[in-house]
DNA sequence: AGAGGCGTGCAAAACGTTTTGCAAGAACAA
DNA sequence: TTGTTCTTGCAAAACGTTTTGCACGCCTCT
């Protein structure tokens, strides 16, 4: 009692194959009787049309894929497990309405991708000289990044805006009251630091405040950015503002800053710019940016899909929002 | 100039498509002068097997599906992220040295599996009388479900030792001081939730303590579980211990002791069972439990492979370990 | 009646592997 | 010599679809 083929389901009906085909597809008219009786068997015997076989014919494998830009242990662990299940989650379900599965891309030292195959991937923030799309384009696979390559402009991408999101930051901070606004970003060379880093350096100058800014490790976590915000707030004691582009960082500034006895907001004011679980944990809360990473995924997915088609459709990545939390709240105003 | 086939390697190396599938799938010998001279020719030539091709043969997929329990926008929301991220991380990459890839499956209300084709499906956490299970079941794939499923012992599963972690906790709050402690679990169906329940009565019995339970909607966040742990609270003012099993859940209720004016830990000790981000960027940080997820994920996919291959072989779960936290510490000894 | 068009259906050729049974030659033993 | 076994390789048959070109019958214009 092996699982019905079309062949199986066609004798049954006492038709082709191909009509079969047709009448599940669409792809050509058949007779409305003929598809009504074909499908009601076709319930009957419970035969579903094999997957693999439609992909061998199609050369389609129906799959997505979503690689994180980082070894997965890292992007999974605390620091950016947000960040990619978000997109992670709408992406799936995105791929699923269009008859896609998503597949989730280890990255690892030893791992070995040459077992996977998909048509078109979705790489999470890429770094300058990504090892993925390079491996990706060698094979030809169709990418779509999730937030700008570093300079690869060829490569198709959804704009996270990141320098837009900085600027949103940057002025509130201004608005709230800071006079001299720090930053920290990623040393690793991400579109969204090094976006951050171009306007900032923008915004320091038109409001004529020195630049300071600072590097730290992505994944050097909480403790790490503990250590080092706390020796940047010592050399520079004039800091009222701080701009942290990790939230694992954030966090970690925060925590230096209660250290060292400097009251957010009232003395500095702080904010981070993916709204996630850890900035909404942090006391006080966070200031940060919606990014609105589902409709991201949603258009990343969108975007595969056209360039699986040919099409080269460029789909704009949505709006960042900000909002706006008590660790950088203005004093003057409101309150009491 | 199209991707080459086994065909043009053939002719290209001068010998049959058979034995190009044998030197690369080593279920034959050949000779290690052919065999080699074939790798570098399909080196030379970009030759890889088609993926489609072989498992339209081989009848498998290659694909194992990973599938919450919930609707996956509340899974993927802050609740449950940390929760299956981690195990999906874990089993993507286990997936992969194992050349099987992990897929998402996202459930909602409108979404329809039928395009999904899977070797075998990992189900997390599933509830009584899982839909889930019963869609899988009803297509004859291979199921693994993390947790137990409740009234299903024949369902594989990855044991959560929810009794012994619940047991664990509950030593340790009693060991601390606590002599009244309460339960707050989910309404759902869960496994843990049930074996939790459980052993809560027994330990109850055992010392002589009134059973103060509770269960509330899982997704009901933070805001459901204050206002309802603050009402437990006044109704049961001799409390002075409360295991949460939701971390969500549990953070809620350390706001409601923090605005009853009830401190933690001396007042009232709080533990919960997952130890995920919420736990440890709670103020006080949460006791919790490792559960080991990452050995759990990876012994899920050991599980379903092993299924796949007839055996049924009875993968044991790892053992959870209690992570004691400033929230449940005991105030009589040590500590200055 | 003939020409054109439309609706419906079929046969057969892909798609690129893996597997099975068979064969030729070499090595080896009796 | 004859038989046995081992090694290496091949041809051909699956695996279950979708697509293409063709054909038949019926309708509708001229």
């Amino acid at each position: 009692m092996r699982k019905p083929t079309i062949i199986d389901l066609a004798k049954a009906a006492g038709v082709s194959p191909t009509t079969i085909s047709h009448a599940f597809s669409g792809r050509r008219k058949v007779d409305p009787g003929t598809r009504d009786r074909i499908v009601a068997l076709a319930e009957e015997m419970g035969y579903r049309p094999s997957k693999a076989a439609q992909r061998l014919r199609s050369g389609r494998t129906g799959t997505i894929g979503l690689a994180s830009s980082m070894p997965f242990a890292v992007a999974a662990g605390p620091s950016r497990l947000g960040f990619l299940m978000e997109i992670a989650a709408s992406a799936a379900l995105t791929a699923l309405t269009r008859d896609m599965a998503l597949c989730l891309v280890p990255t690892s030292p030893d791992s070995n991708l040459d077992n996977l195959d998909f048509d078109g991937v979705i790489i999470v923030e890429p770094v300058r000289d990504e090892a993925l799309i390079q491996y990706f384009e060698a094979r030809h696979i169709p990418i779509v990044s999730i937030g700008k390559v570093p300079a690869r402009p060829d490569v198709a991408s959804i704009d996270l805006h990141s320098g837009r999101t900085a600027r949103l930051l940057l002025d509130h901070l201004h608005e709230a009251g800071s006079r001299q606004i720090g930053l920290i970003t990623g040393e690793q060379r991400r579109n969204s630091y090094e976006e951050t880093e171009a306007v900032y350096a923008t915004f320091a100058a038109e409001h004529g405040m020195t630049p300071i800014a600072m590097r730290l490790d992505e994944n050097g976590g909480e403790t790490l950015a503990e250590r080092e915000a706390a020796s940047l707030l010592t050399q520079h004691p004039q800091l009222d503002g701080l701009l942290v582009s990790v939230d694992a960082l954030a966090t970690g500034t925060m925590t230096a800053l209660q250290r060292l006895g400097l009251a957010v907001p009232s003395d500095v004011r702080l904010a981070t710019r993916y709204d996630g679980m850890r900035a909404q944990l942090s006391r006080p809360q966070l200031t940060a940016v919606d990014l609105h990473l589902d409709d991201v995924a949603r258009a990343a997915v969108e975007a595969i899909l056209a360039q699986m088609d040919g099409e080269d459709r460029v789909v704009a990545g949505p709006t960042p929002e900000i909002i706006i939390r008590e660790s950088s709240r203005s004093q003057t105003g409101g309150g009491f």
